[in-house]
DNA sequence: CGACGGGACGC
DNA sequence: CGACGGGACGC
């Protein structure tokens, strides 16, 4: 019996999944591969763990399999990229290369072999449509498609949605640098009916930019355009609409602000947009684009009162053709756009700018300044080491005091001293002014994996309503060191979860009794849950 | 072509 | 005042 070992010891080694998740190789090998050969071949790719070429335990004969773990997802998705199908030195045979299944999913052959290396299975806050899920990934590569789950008869975002890459590089990347409260899991191959595969489909898994009725566009872009394909048929799209009216939510009187909209640039038009028959060849749109005067720069910054959605605001800017992007920081009100010719986003500035959205907070439209531009976060996710996706929603210091100086400059031109309002408190070197808050609050910081242990849970309560929790996790964050926060569903309490002690007691600090989005906040240190006492029975209770 | 070793002494 | 969240693909 050579081979004993423990029961819970064996039982722990069959529960053990890989972590990180598929960070461990599977490869098929000629018998002749050794050990150095793949170290040489494959240390390129980061940090290798452990290299295991397996043999026969009697015979000790090489059984031309191999494993290899590396310490990140990324690296081992990239080395089986990069090395499957070719071959070791002086070795003929090519390598087969895949991510190594759990011990305990065995060695199931699986059809779907890659499937799980390039589909993640994501938490997003309910009001998400597929737009704003793909913006936040995009950034990480190639997106195949994105899916939200509905509820089937009210048609209700269910608060989870899958993100499938082209590659599993891609797919790695996003896992690591997306925001933790994404809670990123690679998603289970779906479940596949046993029969009628190829003749029961549903189009939308085929063509993710079918929609009824519209069907030209195939496979959704690769990185271009992002919204080619989704566009034509929005406005027939039951799901999108819905979206939109859970975001009024907040919003007050923007939906006669989007109707003053719509007529403004019809009439811009020529007015042909109104009368049902779409744009003349004569005297389109783009001719009129064409020749606008232009200060020569495609991107625009916008300030946005807080409370304004991420999709109010694009459809807002859509309705000036070429808009390729608008991206709204919800927390602090900043939004950069992007649009095909300097010609149009300076129609879009002209007429946008000033534009109450909702009635009663004028939107502030300016050509961005290309010296200003943020750095390419798409670039940085690609270069191997690059992870900078923050918590914090981008919104830098420079956005932050502009935005102050705006408030200030307003507040004078209404005969008001912004001092007095505004408390004299200049963002300083380490602090910037933030769209939700009175104070200036440190820059953001990462949030950690949800797995990190707590070191302190803060209980947070937000009178006289719930505060959303994009603005709350923008404010938590920036004391370091937050694994989480969150509201009761339908409650405005909640609890913060931090790694460190001085990050959470900062936040006490900081941010208990502070105006947070409207509403004033509390922040205590949390009790001990009622899980914590049923597991621990024998400690005496501290008062 | 296709799947799981070796290490190790801890409160 | 207010105390403990949500998770798998419209069948």
């Amino acid at each position: 019996m050579a081979n004993y070992q423990p029961y819970d010891k064996r039982h722990r080694d069959l529960q053990e999944d890989v972590r990180p998740a598929n960070s461990r190789l599977f490869i098929l090998c000629s018998k002749q591969a050794t050990e150095e050969m793949f170290q040489k071949e494959f240390e390129r790719y980061g940090g290798i763990e452990d290299i295991w070429v397996v043999k026969d335990k009697r015979s000790n004969e090489n059984k031309g399999v191999t494993y290899i773990k590396y310490g990140k997802t990324s690296e081992a998705a990239l080395a089986m990229e990069e090395m499957n199908g070719k071959s070791l030195d002086g070795d003929p045979k090519p390598l087969k290369v895949m991510i190594a299944s759990s011990k305990r999913e065995g060695s199931i052959r699986d059809p779907k072999e890659d499937e799980k290396n390039l589909r993640l299975f994501v938490i997003v806050p309910k009001s998400y449509s597929r737009d704003d899920l793909r913006k936040e990934f995009e950034e990480f590569g190639d997106i195949d498609s994105v899916s939200l789950v509905t509820d089937k008869y009210s048609g209700a975002n269910k608060g989870f949605g899958y993100v499938r890459f082209h590659r599993a590089y891609h797919a790695a990347l996003a896992f690591e640098g997306c925001d933790p409260s994404f809670k990123p899991k690679y998603a289970d191959p779906k479940p596949q009916k046993e029969r009628d595969q190829d003749v029961m489909f549903d189009p939308r898994e085929v063509y993710p930019g079918y929609q009824s009725g519209y069907r030209d566009s195939g496979r959704e872009s690769r990185g271009g355009s992002r919204y080619d394909s989704d566009r034509g048929g929005r406005y027939e799209d039951r799901s999108y609409r819905r979206d939109n009216m859970r975001d009024m939510r907040g919003v007050g009187d923007s939906m006669q602000g989007m109707k003053r909209g719509h007529s403004e640039m019809m009439d811009d038009f020529g007015g042909n947009m109104g009368g049902g028959g779409g744009f003349s060849v004569s005297s389109g749109p783009l001719d009129i684009l064409e020749r606008y005067p232009s200060t020569g720069s495609t991107r625009l910054h916008i300030t946005a009162p807080i409370g304004l959605s991420q999709g109010y605001l694009t459809r807002l800017f859509s309705i000036i053709p070429g808009l390729e992007y608008c991206d709204l920081n919800e927390a602090t009100g900043q939004a950069f756009a992007r649009y095909t010719s300097p010609q149009c986003a300076s129609y879009a500035r002209d007429k946008l700018h000033g534009f109450e959205y909702p009635i009663g907070s004028p939107l502030v439209v300016r050509c961005a300044d290309e010296q200003q531009r943020p750095p390419d976060l798409r670039s940085l996710g690609q270069s191997s080491m690059g992870f900078d996706s923050y918590a914090g929603y981008g919104g830098g210091k420079a956005q932050g005091n502009d935005m102050f100086r705006r408030a200030a400059l307003i507040l004078e031109n209404a005969g008001i001293n912004p001092d007095r309002v505004l408390g004299g408190q200049q963002a300083s070197q380490d602090t910037e002014r933030v769209g939700y808050c009175p104070i200036p609050l440190p820059p953001p910081k990462k949030m950690l994996p949800d797995d990190t242990p707590v070191a302190k849970r803060l209980f947070i309560v937000c009178q006289p309503s719930g505060t959303p929790e994009k603005i709350l996790r923008d404010a938590f964050c920036r004391m370091g060191n937050l694994i989480d926060v969150y509201l009761l569903p339908a409650r405005n309490y909640g609890y913060a979860k931090y790694a460190t002690i001085e990050s959470a007691m900062k936040a006490i600090e900081l941010l208990h009794g502070q105006n947070i989005g409207g509403n004033r906040l509390k922040v205590i240190e949390a009790e001990p849950t009622r899980k914590d006492f049923d597991n621990e029975p024998y400690k005496k209770q501290r008062t």
